[in-house]
DNA sequence: GTGAGTGATGTCAGAGTCTGACATCACTGA
DNA sequence: TCAGTGATGTCAGACTCTGACATCACTCAC
């Protein structure tokens, strides 16, 4: 064993989250946090940027493996907006590694407006990251922008749903039946397949 | 004439913006942009809750006014997306009307993450106000937060094309070339009118 | 006209965030 | 054994934001 207990980073960053979801994230003091992780004030400033750092997951490889997950989607036949879906489910994946931070994230980021600017850059990655993928994968731009969009708005209402009703059961399910729910109803004003209307002389193949 | 000068919360919100855009936001303090106005540090404070807040226009009256233009589009006809591109013209108007507030807000908020973060929250309120205006408008909910994220993206894209090149004139031409390149791509893959098709079988009149 | 508000501003003190500079000290390897 | 190394502590200070109280031109009864 060292000279200091280790994981100072993971002892701070729950330390974090659990003062925020017990009294509030402004209440809770940077000194406070540190105290509970057994450091100093300066030290969380070494592992963080800022407060509001030590609530949020590290992303590291997050957006790379999104990324490779819509490429093998399109790969495997799918069409965009399904290919983009299936990197909300790995999104749910990776919350649901930690349910207990993905509940008192839903819990404490909503109620702080600096927290939810920061969360929807986070997403906008996220966004930018999937319609890139899909770029890449030969998918139109304006059509991948769509597509990423819709799915992340499939995250948005699926983690609402969950994290304010604890019935629900695991994230994963709410999200894939969230994006059973958005499917369906895209089907009925979004080609799937070219057609021989006039109207859609000019789509293109799904697969494409 | 008062005893002080009057309009101290505009002298103070050209100067956070002003000093902002030419040594950086961080780099300006909020006792540099009172001594700008003509105030101290204290009365700053009186106007705006912190000190972003001086750099984002106040949207007292637009979100209604957005809404009331949705809501007139619909019912002459149009359909969500075309509606949800009204408003999009409509907070470019808005913008017009302080061009120089519009270039320096573009060049100084997507350089500084929390002030980006919060330009997202508040696009976020825009997009939730078209979306329940179209909604109330009797268009389902799906295709109205469709089509309101639709017409934010032709936003985001119009502006950052227009504060990148000074050629580009007015902002309202460009976000008029952006809707009408956004529109000719969607129609390409979304459905205008119902046909026969039996891919489309359940789609639903467009102007419902 | 005069005195009691009123409202915008100033002054002051202090808590909290974040950073730079330097000190400490268990551990490691030559 | 002794000079690094690295994680942490200590200290000072700039900056953000807030509460409490003071100031003073202006206004409105009386």
């Amino acid at each position: 064993m060292g000279r200091w207990e280790p994981n100072a980073r993971g002892r701070l960053a729950r330390a974090a989250l659990v003062l925020s979801a017990e009294k509030g994230y402004d209440a809770t003091t940077v000194a406070e946090i540190a105290a509970a992780a057994g450091v100093t004030e300066r030290t969380f400033y070494r592992y963080f940027a800022d407060k509001a750092d030590a609530i949020f997951p590290d992303n590291t490889g997050l957006l790379v493996r999104l990324s490779a997950v819509v490429t093998d989607a399109v790969d495997a036949g799918h069409n965009p907006l399904d290919a983009a879906l299936t990197a909300v489910q790995e999104l749910a994946m990776y919350a649901s590694q930690e349910p207990e931070r993905t509940r008192l994230n839903a819990q404490v980021i909503p109620a702080v407006p600096a927290l939810a600017g920061r969360e929807l850059l986070r997403q906008r990655q996220i966004a930018d990251a999937v319609s890139q993928a899909l770029s890449h994968s030969g998918v139109p731009a304006l059509d991948a922008q769509l597509a990423a969009e819709t799915a992340l708005g499939v995250w948005r209402v699926a983690v609402a749903e969950w994290a304010r009703d604890a019935q629900k059961g695991a994230l994963t399910d709410v999200v894939a039946s969230t994006a059973d729910a958005a499917r369906s109803q895209t089907s009925r004003v979004r080609l799937r397949s070219p057609t021989t209307s006039s109207d859609v002389a000019e789509a293109r193949p799904a697969g494409q």
